[in-house]
DNA sequence: GTGGTCTAGACCACG
DNA sequence: GTGGTCTAGACCACT
């Protein structure tokens, strides 16, 4: 039996479902999650992770229309397949848009660079 | 008369009165807003970024609350003052968040080092 | 299900959102609302008062922020914690300008403490 | 040439111009205002004591219509009269309502009675 | 149902 | 003109 669980940030503004949707899309990206594989029932999920059942059937429903799962019906969802190259293409985006605006903001590249060290380690410059 | 404008972004989940507060921040960190000087009034914000009066009076009246400006009766808000190294920390302390989030989803360095170099120009490593 | 009233005294100067704030606070200072409890819903404390639904949300919203109450998403606020010294301290700071005010003015002690034997009931000192 | 003076206090909800009453009529009450005595101009007063000069205004036309002052026409306004003991019975009876107040939100006699004593000095009860 | 946000429009106190 | 407050009514996210 697949275990999901993952943190739900309250304070954010982004709405509950969409960082369910996220989280999912991310452990398929990760190969956590396997293409044919039954993703957790809206009910455990929701338990697991302390929120309404209604808030992950939404996530589950929206995920479905974007053909990243599939109901089987009486059974639950699998997954079905994921453009990776998509997913990583919006996420750097972001990232693309949150920097512009940091440095619009008067953030130096030097101080990016930091925490860019600070968080995926080692050197900037690999000889 | 200061003239202040600033897009706001509605498909962010951010709520406009907080884009609106952190706008006006930046522009005290950036110097655009001085300590004393008069921030543009509630009604005229209003109108130039095109919200609704009592969004505008919310941000303003939560700033004050903060600190940040103070208002003056019938005369305006005037700003205050701001602790930019805070500023700046929170600002580090969200990209530091979203770095990890992206390494964990399985970014690599190299791929945000390149949006770095995107953004902020030149090369990441100077001799 | 918790009913909460209290009159709305549209005489005084003091804004209608602060004295729900007052009124609040009194119930959980005099153990009518204790720790864990949800406060009426937003909705139904405005209606039972007579106010606008806006009016209760920005006392609630302050109550919020000062951490007395605390916000869950979809189900109402609940009592967290109120520092009843605190309370009781600024409510006798309140008493203390009042009375030195009326001093100011020429009433006399033996007045005062008449009114507080009329209010209090019994006598100034019990022998 | 008269010289007054009094403290504002703007984080009162109670409108500028109703203090300002209130100062005059206990000025008189105190005799340091005397029937026929001119009171300091509009524009005067609104200086020393540092708000508008509506203010003011606003502040003497009530006083007028209420006879405690009358315009004399191209010189000012002199104290006329004022009902010494109306006043004093409002006063009791704003004490007699913030009294009744505390005594519902659990405060003891015995604490009102040490503000008393701090703010009157000597002893409650005088044998 | 809950709270959170926003709009449109109003009145008051103050300068 | 300024901010401060309040109303009425709306939509969204969430339980």
């Amino acid at each position: 039996m697949l275990v999901l669980w993952f943190p739900i940030d309250y304070n954010s503004h982004v709405p509950v479902y969409k960082q369910i949707k996220e989280k999912i899309k991310e452990m398929i990206v990760k190969g956590h999650l396997k293409e044919g594989q039954f993703v957790p029932s809206i009910r455990v999920l929701a338990k697991d992770i302390g929120v309404n059942v209604n808030t992950v059937a939404r996530a589950y429903r929206e995920l479905a229309t974007e053909g990243v799962i599939k109901p089987i019906k009486g059974e639950g969802y699998v997954v079905a397949s994921l453009n990776t190259d998509e997913f990583f293409k919006e996420k750097l985006q972001t990232l693309r848009e949150i920097l512009s605006n940091l440095k619009e903001q008067g953030i130096s590249k030097k101080e990016v660079e930091t925490i860019l060290k600070e968080v995926f380690g080692g050197d900037i410059c690999d000889p």
